[in-house]
DNA sequence: GTGCCTGCAAAAAATTTGCAACACG
DNA sequence: CGTGTTGCAAATTTTTTGCAGGCAC
């Protein structure tokens, strides 16, 4: 097992290589951003994500991690999930998963694939529209909620 | 074929009905609203509705579609989507169906059920998170937008 | 009648934008 | 070095809230 320090030296030169295989500069911010997302569970908003990073990176704007999240969700290297109503939410994982969102506290867990067949694109529904991926969402009660918390 | 104008009555007494049995006051706003979204297949925002409204019901207000939302959702009338660091947009048919997001132009599509297998909820994923409701989420290019429009 | 709802205005929260300084490649 | 990015602040947009008056039941 690597050390902390470690991991994340690792995870920010593997963070600096995917964003220039994506034709993007390999800027601190946008390492910060990426390397954080690589283990954040929380699917957190841009600004839970400047809180986590501000300690490391005093300087950096909730404006930047704005248009930051834009650039690496064009490119394919985030995705931006719909919170329902609520604020921006993101995930940050390569490996394709879906998601469950409880109903009564907004919290936002990971589901791996498989757990239903699912078309496998490109498929072409009704009216033209062509599918380039499937997201599944299921609407729960997580276990905490389930209890009466 | 009924006349427009039978159909909006129509329409309108089957919406305070469902509000009445939902437990909710009929009140002018809230029947408007859901009767307003029982037909209109652009899954609007707030705002949307507001100004599709207006002609209607001049003293509407955004503050109060706001909250009639809400309450509509909390009792399952309507649907909230999350658009994607979008604004809000809502669905008001009970009809269940799944939606198509164009990821060029951000337009909202139905889909029926029935393209794929789903699983039958109530169903129990892991961490105990027991599944309500499965909704699935295809992401996109609509043919305007693979056209090149 | 009584309590839930509405509308207004104002506040709060979330996101976008303009622009000068800066740094990656 | 030049172009793409950042950070700051301010503007915009979206959503929430407080409260007095109204209306459904």
């Amino acid at each position: 097992m690597n050390q902390p320090d470690t991991d994340r030296i690792a995870s920010s030169r593997q963070a600096a290589d995917r964003l220039r295989e994506a034709g993007l500069r390999a800027t601190a911010p946008r390492v910060a951003i990426l390397t954080a997302l690589s283990t954040d569970r929380r699917h957190p908003s841009a600004e839970m994500l400047l809180e986590s990073l501000r300690p490391g990176h005093p300087s950096l704007s909730l404006s930047t991690v704005y248009t930051t999240l834009e650039v690496l969700a064009q490119r394919g290297l985030i995705r931006r999930l719909g919170a329902q109503g609520d604020r921006m939410r993101v995930d940050g994982t390569a490996r394709d998963h879906d998601h469950a969102i409880c109903r009564e506290c907004g919290a936002i867990f990971d589901v791996d694939r498989g757990v239903l067949p699912r078309p496998s694109p490109p498929v072409t529904l009704p009216d033209g529209l062509h599918v380039e991926d499937v997201h599944i969402e299921y609407e729960v009660i997580c276990a905490a909620c389930g209890r009466g918390d």
